[in-house]
DNA sequence: TCACTCCGTTTGCAATTGCAAGCAGCGCCC
DNA sequence: GGGCGCTGCTTGCAATTGCAAACGGAGTGA
């Protein structure tokens, strides 16, 4: 298995859910399904069938291909060659969006040039990192919305250990 | 109703392995699931779980991914977004990169580059277009980057190459 | 003919999914 | 203080999955 198995389908709904900036009630009529059930699949207490991972994949706007090698039911058998190319063979973005993406996502890589694993409890106050390559405006703008979320339980550390 | 949808991957299911020569209990066997309750499968009388059709995908040695679009698991429609796979297969991001560089992506696949123009006034409607997951500020802040007319706040060189 | 093997199918049941209803906590307005 | 709406969670319960066992049919050999 590659890196991305984040332990379970169930925390990583929920990490999309609470990104998206919507309730477990709220995401559980989108995608159709009972918000009890939706709190357990995010615990991790029941494994969802296909139909409802698609469709909680429809609720969060995101591809079920992805929801499903989270659950370990597609083989990560397409290798997602790297980032770049992919932002470049992405039809639906304009040039322009292209390459903002590809500078922001250069400007993450040189921050941690050879950080592997998953270190998402970086320091809460990134303000030594004034060595950004991205404009100011953009940078004060990502500042607030990647250290905290103002919003709802701001507990969304992975609490296992 | 639940007819004409299952028929068709229990169809395509046999029709795979017919086409394998191999019989019902060898393909059971090989899938790891019960050769009775494949049969009914194939015959359109139950609708399997996404963990058996991946099995069977693996019995029959076909893509995994061609089984789910048989099933109606996949939208047929769903390739346009490889860049978030990429994004969460790149092991040198962190996690709140990664989630900064999707959100950075999804709201400019929202943004419809193809439909005239971006309504960038200052009408942000937060009550009637609650779909963006990013908060107005990082959006405003983008804008500039997104829309090749920089008229307005155009105090920011852009580093386009 | 009997015995054996393989084929796909049917039957009955334990385990699980997925839901409706209800519960406790929190914030806001009267 | 009481009421309303929202958050997520717990509790039974119907419906379904998926399997072990058993069934009828077809082919083969003694």
């Amino acid at each position: 298995m590659a890196l991305p198995k984040v332990g379970s389908i169930g925390e990583y709904i929920r990490d999309q859910r609470q990104q998206a900036k919507i309730s477990l009630r709220q995401l559980a009529e989108q995608a159709g399904v009972s918000n009890p059930y939706l709190s357990q699949i995010e615990r991790g207490l029941r494994k969802p069938s296909a139909e409802i991972l698609n469709q909680i994949a429809k609720g969060l706007r995101i591809s079920s291909q992805a929801l499903y090698v989270q659950a370990g039911l597609i083989e990560d058998r397409e290798p997602p060659s790297d980032v770049i190319s992919a932002i470049r063979a992405d039809t639906h973005l304009t040039e322009r969006q292209r390459q903002v993406l590809i500078d922001i996502y250069e400007s993450f890589r040189k921050e941690r040039p050879g950080d592997g694993q998953t270190s998402q409890n970086a320091d809460p106050g990134p303000s030594a990192d004034d060595e950004h390559p991205l404009p100011p405006e953009l940078v004060a703008a990502l500042e607030p919305y990647a250290t905290s979320n103002g919003n709802g339980t701001a507990n969304q550390e992975t609490k296992e250990g």
